[in-house]
RNA sequence: GGAGGGAUACUCAAGCGGCCAACGAGGGCAGACUGUAAAUCUGCUGGCUUAUGCCUACGUAGGUUCGAAUCCUACUCCCUCCA
């Protein structure tokens, strides 16, 4: 690979490289001397679960251990047992170092579909944070000043809107820069949210004598819903580990707009084919089409080849031809030989989380019994019997009822 | 330490003694139309073996009242300004 290509295929995808030309020079140079450089990426250990959105970091970092360098997956452990101690967010709960670890290991075998565990090394802030005592973290604290701190957009809003800010929160951006200083990164990756972040490791690096890493930031890849960021709280993500079939399927909800965003930056096809893929759809080509491709190649990439093709059969087999899913779940009871009550029946099964809702549903013409509409909220499923209930076209259960 | 403002359902946000299970918006779910897309239209969006009934809910605990999210008291938490 040439010079040009190698720098390239570095740096598609991403947002920002600061400094960019210095950047090419640390690349060629390490290429001259065979050096391997460090690239450092955090990873937070409240999440087990990776998806998508993290792979975009992890497909970067895999590109620079093909160039012959050393991937760091940095998890952070050390604030993550901390949480937010204010106890105000819900999503930020302290961490037991069992939960931890339990978390990395879910990571180790994920994070390997990958990455090479060759040229990966994992680590724990912990390691040099826990002895950084309250001396360290003082001294720390000294190489920044409030002004700087607020200059972080979310600060900056914050501030200005009367949000409250405790002090730990300008802790972590520190703690996350001396993470740098701790593992001498030549290069950071990390989302565009956190270029403040990245920043404050280049910073601290020059204040503790080091040079400064190379800091490159991805763009934050938007959830199935287009809008915000894919998250697993919000539930609008898809988990590396999902099944093909509903990784599948899930791509196949997205929208048309969303679709090609998803291209640009999940899909490994050289950028000329993507726009021919664009010229496709504008002269006519059904989009759905395309936006199946996108599903084969990446239910191909987290399951093996020719899983993909699997899924996509699966896909037109059930909702182009309109039949059943294979694994539709099954529940069986025992209930008294007068029945069981419908409404009960779907709040048993799962399909809805209350009777009343199940009512709702009824009277919004979603329910099915054995694929027949149901209109009568009052339905009794008498017992023996076997039923199929579907509520909307996605949530099915196969109930079979036993008289006592 | 002092002064003022605030806490309402998933979120934002009305309500300021009965018509409030609580306007509206967003989000979510469902139906129609489709390509399990988008857009659009419609409905729903506390619980209860479904009842013109009961229970739980408007920061927490009490109180006033026939009746409180609405008034009073105390407490908790939050924000701003002054010191």
């Amino acid at each position: 690979m040439t010079f040009d290509a190698l720098i390239a295929e570095l740096e598609r995808g991403t947002d920002e490289i600061i400094p960019a030309t210095d950047f090419r020079a640390r690349i060629r140079e390490a290429s001259s001397k065979a050096q391997t450089l460090r690239i450092k990426a955090g990873f937070d250990p409240t999440a087990k679960d990776l998806h998508l959105g993290h792979t975009l970091l992890l497909n970067k970092l895999r590109a620079f251990q093909e160039a012959g360098h050393e991937a760091v997956f940095l998890i952070g452990d050390f604030t993550g047992m901390i949480g937010d101690p204010t106890g105000k967010n819900e999503t930020r709960r302290p961490l037991t170092r069992e939960q931890v670890q339990e978390n990395a290991e879910t990571y180790k075998e994920q994070v390997f579909k990958i990455l090479d565990p060759e040229k990966t090394t994992i680590a724990f802030n912990s390691a040099w944070l826990d002895p950084l005592g309250a001396e360290g973290m003082i001294r720390l604290a000294a190489q920044h000043t409030v002004a700087r701190m607020l200059e972080r957009d979310d600060f900056t809003k914050r501030y200005a809107s009367g949000q409250p800010i405790a002090i730990h929160e300008f802790l972590y951006p520190l703690l996350q820069g001396y993470d740098s200083v701790a593992l001498k990164a030549d290069v950071e990756l990390g989302g565009t949210d956190q270029k403040f972040n990245l920043l404050m490791g280049r910073h601290l690096q020059s204040a503790y004598g080091q040079r400064p890493q190379i800091i490159m930031t991805s763009p934050i890849l938007e959830g199935l819903d287009g809008v915000h960021k894919m998250s697993k709280s919000l539930g609008n993500y898809i988990g590396v580990s999902e099944p093909p079939k509903d990784m599948f399927g899930k791509l196949m909800s997205i929208s048309d707009t969303l679709m090609w965003r998803y291209f640009d930056l999940l899909s490994f096809r050289p950028l000329a084919e993507i726009a021919g893929l664009r010229a496709d759809v504008e002269a006519g080509a059904n989009p759905r089409d395309i936006k199946m491709a996108l599903g084969v190649e990446l239910v191909n990439r987290f399951h093996g080849m020719g899983a993909g093709e699997l899924a996509r059969e699966a896909f037109i087999a059930q909702f182009s031809h309109g039949t059943l899913p294979e694994n539709i779940p099954e529940l069986r009871m025992s209930v008294p030989a007068a029945g069981l009550p419908l409404l009960k029946a779907l709040k048993e099964a799962g399909l809805v989380s209350s009777a009343s809702e199940a009512g709702r549903m009824v009277e919004q013409k979603a329910v099915r019994v054995d694929q027949q509409r149901v209109e009568d909220r009052g339905l009794v499923l008498p017992a023996p019997g076997e039923y199929l209930l579907q509520v909307g076209s996605r949530r099915f259960c196969r109930l079979f009822l036993s008289p006592i």
